[in-house]
DNA sequence: CAAAAGTATACTTGTACTATAGACTTTATG
DNA sequence: CATAAAGTCTATAGTACAAGTATACTTTTG
């Protein structure tokens, strides 16, 4: 059940996008340089990874000297789910149990297919935890990690 | 999010055969051939899967004329976690969460990381499925489905 | 206009998935 | 005891996809 690395770093991208709103800056606008050292990425492959985010109408971004990449919409309103489909695909382990991209495996009866119920358990296990995390959540929930563990910033 | 073909092959074989104990049958033996009929799938290539699974003591086999496999352990008492582990490796969407398989990944801080904090919450939802079905908890539910929709065998 | 930044697309390389092949061993039975 | 029915084992091939590189182009600011 693995995320792909073009999921993982897209996410870590985005998180980090979503997490130094510092107060006076109106628009956290980011480079892709500065977030590929930060998370030890390869710029390049960065790259395009930001782009498809751009095309898929999550990002936003400026072109020329001092642009940079910024959240399009608050991150509260952008879950991981949207991310995680835009960059690896159906969250669903198996075609058949997908919600967005539903397509028949070959089993003689969907109805009493064991197989099928289970993974469709574990297909909404997971996007009950994805669709319903947004980025505003992910960077409260490290907020209250480093208070609790005495960190300041 | 996908589950290999090895993995689907794998978990309907062994659905399959904890499936059909017939009355009278003390070791419902059945040949690579009759599943592979029944399920549509490779015969050779489902040679690997069951042997794979056999020699993770998952089941046992009987070689020769009227030979075939059965389960090496009651169908309540094998977990799809256990099988989907043998075919699929780890659980987890990322090594860094994983229970049985941890490895670093690259981030800074392990502790305030909102990626592994949430993929984590993943990798705990489909592990308590899988871990905590049962073949034969498939095999009842798939009963239960049955019953409802008025069929009988 | 030069430099800094994003855009776009094509290419390469490696690895893992999905098989397929073939030679071998064991067992029942006529 | 020979034969056929079954499982065992290992190697290999083809394909797809992931991950990363490369290159040429456009926009913006100073």
């Amino acid at each position: 059940m693995r995320l792909s690395k073009r999921g993982e770093y897209g996410l870590r991208a985005m998180i980090m996008l979503a997490g130094t709103p510092e107060p006076g800056t109106p628009l956290p606008m980011v480079q892709i340089k500065e977030i590929s050292q930060r998370e030890q990425i390869s710029a390049k492959f960065l790259e395009q990874i930001l782009l498809t985010l751009k095309n898929a109408g999550m990002l936003h971004s400026k072109m020329g000297v001092g642009g940079g990449y910024y959240l399009a919409r608050p991150s509260s309103e952008i879950t991981l789910g949207q991310i995680f489909r835009t960059l690896d695909g159906p969250v669903a382990p198996i075609k058949c149990v997908s919600q967005m991209a539903y397509e028949p495996c070959g089993c003689p009866d969907e109805q009493t297919c064991g197989l099928r119920m289970v993974m469709g358990d574990v297909r909404n296990a997971i996007a009950d935890i994805l669709d319903n995390t947004t980025l505003a959540d992910v960077t409260k929930r490290q907020g209250a990690v480093r208070k609790k563990l005495g960190i300041k910033k």
